[in-house]
DNA sequence: CGGCAGTTTGATGTTACTCAATTTAAGTGG
DNA sequence: CCACTTAAATTGAGTAACATCAAACTGCCG
């Protein structure tokens, strides 16, 4: 299946601008500089931001939509009195959200978890694209469908699992994805999550996230730590974390 | 925002068929019966269920897009152990998923609350509909979009929330919904859900829903008996179940 | 009247949270 | 290279929230 970027962009600005040729656009090195600077039609526009930087903040509106060119980030949904629910982490090549191609309200937050660059496309090449290619339609339903489907698994995750169960699913949900963007040796996977975004993804404290890693530690299943997932036992993962 | 119904279908067709004058199409008795019978290009098809009956099936493979016409029904995931996560109750108007428009797998399953009609749509015929239709496209998007909201809320609320606060949210959900449908006196809404349905969409026991009721009703906040909701006490309710 | 499904109530158990102290790791400036 | 600082992870003790199990109660229907 087509992935958004595969079909949407020129090829030569599929990922980052810096590693490749005939790219025509422009870096700017942080969210605001980006918001400050007029579009230009017809060049690609790419922002840089900084570990923990805020991207996106809910009702915000904007005439883009944005794409996750390197690092991780994270969507969530922020709450008055601090806490905080993270819906979604992104891996480059993800859209923040595939239905912002047809609202330009964000409902959601974004923020960095390493320094990553964003490409913005202007929602309107989108949709004239999205009109215009069949592949570029079907890529963007198939995008919808799969947020859908996820936010499904997830809702049920949440709803009716344990806290092992919980950070199991988290993590085997992870692991294709950073496979898909990483070459995996001797399954160790990158990971620059900390505890608590664990916690705050699987509706845990961090405290809670701890033991029950410990506990996958002493059990010979995993060890997570210095940004690292080592996976030793990954049937007995599949066991514990699979929705079936 | 105009909802899906009032666009893509001819105005004698909107609601139960047995309401509407100039009505063309088929009532089929039973699910069943409906799946078994071939498709007539131009007529509207309609089935009814049983209350309890299984109507969707994950995994299950369709031409048609269904929406609820009269009774309650819900979506859910099932897992293999017995324990199922409700993803949302449906009211009559409500498409089974928006995002079916776009893919013929389900993956939830449908069962009727009370006795249902369920009409059936032909995926191929919607879809030309949208192509040709900006306004029908924009209901189509504008329904996904809620979709897609309505999941983020549920995840934060499953996440992030207390027994009491996800009940509270729950029913402060449904409440408008119901009033968009029914006449409401005196902060009386029809609710045709055992505490089962309750424990199972907001991921806790049934023993344990029933006690956060009895606490609701000793506080004099409301009533859920019967079938019926009564709310006495809207801003302490909104005060504990709002997202905000 | 008996049976059944749903709800309520009580007693007890488990999971996960809270609070606080300790350890570890990663800088940073001298 | 070594204090010093700071953020993150770990550990322990006590507690709150929710689950589990079982029994009793309700209304309804045959």
């Amino acid at each position: 299946m087509a992935k958004f970027f595969e079909i949407a962009l020129p090829s030569t600005c599929v990922t980052c601008p810096h590693r490749e040729t005939g790219f025509c656009g422009t870096l700017f090195e942080s969210p605001s500089e980006y918001s400050r600077a007029d579009r230009q039609p017809g060049w690609q526009r790419f922002f840089a931001a900084r570990s923990g930087e805020q991207i996106v903040t809910r009702n915000q509106v904007s005439e883009d939509v944005f794409m996750l060119c390197t690092g991780w980030a994270f969507r969530y949904y922020q709450l008055s009195d601090g806490r905080r629910q993270i819906l979604k982490f992104l891996l480059p090549g993800d859209l923040f959200s595939s239905i912002a191609v047809f609202e330009k309200t964000f409902h959601f937050s974004v923020k960095a978890l390493t320094e990553v660059q964003v490409n913005a496309f202007a929602r309107s090449e989108i949709r004239a694209k999205c009109a215009a290619d069949p592949d570029v339609q079907s890529a963007i339903a198939n995008s919808c469908i799969a947020d859908a489907h996820d936010a499904t698994e997830l809702v049920t995750a949440l709803g009716q699992r344990s806290a092992e169960e919980r950070i199991a699913y988290l993590l085997l949900h992870l692991m294709p994805r950073v496979a898909a963007v990483n070459v995996i040796r001797e399954q160790r996977y990158p990971f620059p999550l900390r505890q608590q975004h664990i916690a705050d993804a699987v509706g845990l404290t961090p405290v809670h996230v701890s033991r029950v890693l410990s506990l996958f530690r002493d059990r010979r299943l995993l060890d997570l730590s210095d940004g690292v997932l080592k996976v030793f036992n990954l049937p007995e993962l599949e066991r514990i974390g699979s929705l079936k």
